[in-house]
DNA sequence: TTTATAAAAGATGGTTTTATCTTTTATAAA
DNA sequence: TTTATAAAAGATAAAACCATCTTTTATAAA
C-alpha cells in the first residue's frame, strides 16, 4: 500500500511528536529504537522527512530532531508525499497509466472508493492527533512483544 | 497496492473471459498484446493463474489460454490472493507486525476502512461482471492511445 | 508415427527498494 | 579555538520485484 520507508517515516514523526516538551532532543538510535525500525534506514527518512519540513533537526551536541509547533498540525499525507509522492491515490487499480472516467478499467468505481478512503484517511489526521493517541496509551508505534 | 504481476493477471483474466465462447483459445501473444503487457512476462503469470484454476490452459496446436463457464463465477479477489496473497487485506497500515485492535498503530481504525474497502472491492466482483462492462464498450483493459 | 505448435519449467538479467557503512559538515560546550 | 557530538551526504550492498530467454513437455493434426 505505501513503501515501508513511508510506514518508518510515519511512526518515526508520531514517536517525536510524542515525546515534544520543552527544547528536547531525539536522536536517530532513540527514534529506531522506539518505533523498531532499522537505525542507519531510519536516518534517510528522517534527513528527508526535515528536507520536506514535516519535522525539525539541528546537528552537533545536544541537537537531534524535533518537531515544532506549527509542524504538529499537518496531516499525516503530507509524510506520505514527502517519501512515496501521491501517485498511489491516483493511479489505475488494475495499472493502464492513466486512470480516468472516461476510459475507466473494469474496476475503476469500486477501486476509487478504496483509494479515495485510503487518501482520506490520510488526508484528515494530524500528526498531533496521532502523538495524543500514542500518549495516552490507546494505540501504539512499535511491535508488541509477547512473554513467555 | 497490487503488484504488477497482480495487475496484469487481472486485465489478462478478464480479456479471456470476454472472448469466451465456442472451445476458442487465445495464446500469450494475443493476451500479453491485448492488455498492453510484457508477453515473457504475461506468461509466467498465465501459469499461475492456471495452477490455481483461475483459468484453464491447453498444450500444443489449437491450445491456449480459455475460461470455463464455472470459473467466470470467482471473485477477482481470488486472482489477487493467487499471485500477491491475501496479506496487504491484513497488514497494518504503518508496517507493525500485526494488525490487531487490541494493540492497534495509530491509524488502525481509519486505515481498516480503506482496507476493507480494497478487499470488498476485489471480494464482491466476479470475472464474469468485469469482463462484461469491456463487452459492452463501458470499460477497458488496455491504454488509450491518443492520436495526433 | 511424425511434425508443428503452444504452454510449462527452469535459468538468467535488470531495476527498484530496502538497508548499511563511511566521510563530511554543522554546532554547542569547554 | 579546540573538541566532542550528531546529522547530512555519499558510496555501497542485499533483497525483492519485474522481465526475458532457453529448454522441456504435452497435444493435435497430418
Ligand atoms: S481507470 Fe483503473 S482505477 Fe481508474
Ligand atoms: S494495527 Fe495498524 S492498521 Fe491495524
Amino acid at each position: 500500500m505505501i513503501s515501508k520507508a513511508c510506514q518508518y517515516g510515519i511512526r518515526a514523526a508520531i514517536f517525536i511528536a510524542s515525546r515534544r516538551n520543552d527544547g528536547i532532543k531525539l536522536n536517530v538510535k532513540q527514534i529506531a529504537c522506539e518505533v523498531d525500525a532499522p537505525e542507519a534506514f531510519t536516518a534517510k527518512i528522517l534527513q528527508e522527512l526535515n528536507k520536506h519540513r514535516i519535522i525539525t533537526s539541528l546537528k552537533g551536541p545536544y541537537g537531534g530532531f524535533f518537531i515544532e509547533e506549527f509542524q504538529l498540525e499537518q496531516p499525516v499525507i503530507n509524510i506520505v508525499n514527502a517519501i512515496d509522492g501521491m501517485s498511489v491515490f491516483k493511479e489505475c487499480g488494475l495499472g493502464l497509466k492513466q486512470c480516468s472516467a472516461s476510459h475507466p478499467c473494469p474496476m475503476h468505481d469500486q477501486y476509487k472508493i478504496a483509494r479515495d478512503a485510503l487518501q482520506n484517511a490520510f488526508q484528515q489526521t494530524s500528526i498531533r492527533h496521532l502523538a495524543l493517541q500514542v500518549n495516552e496509551g490507546s494505540s501504539f508505534i512499535n511491535n508488541l512483544v509477547l512473554k513467555n
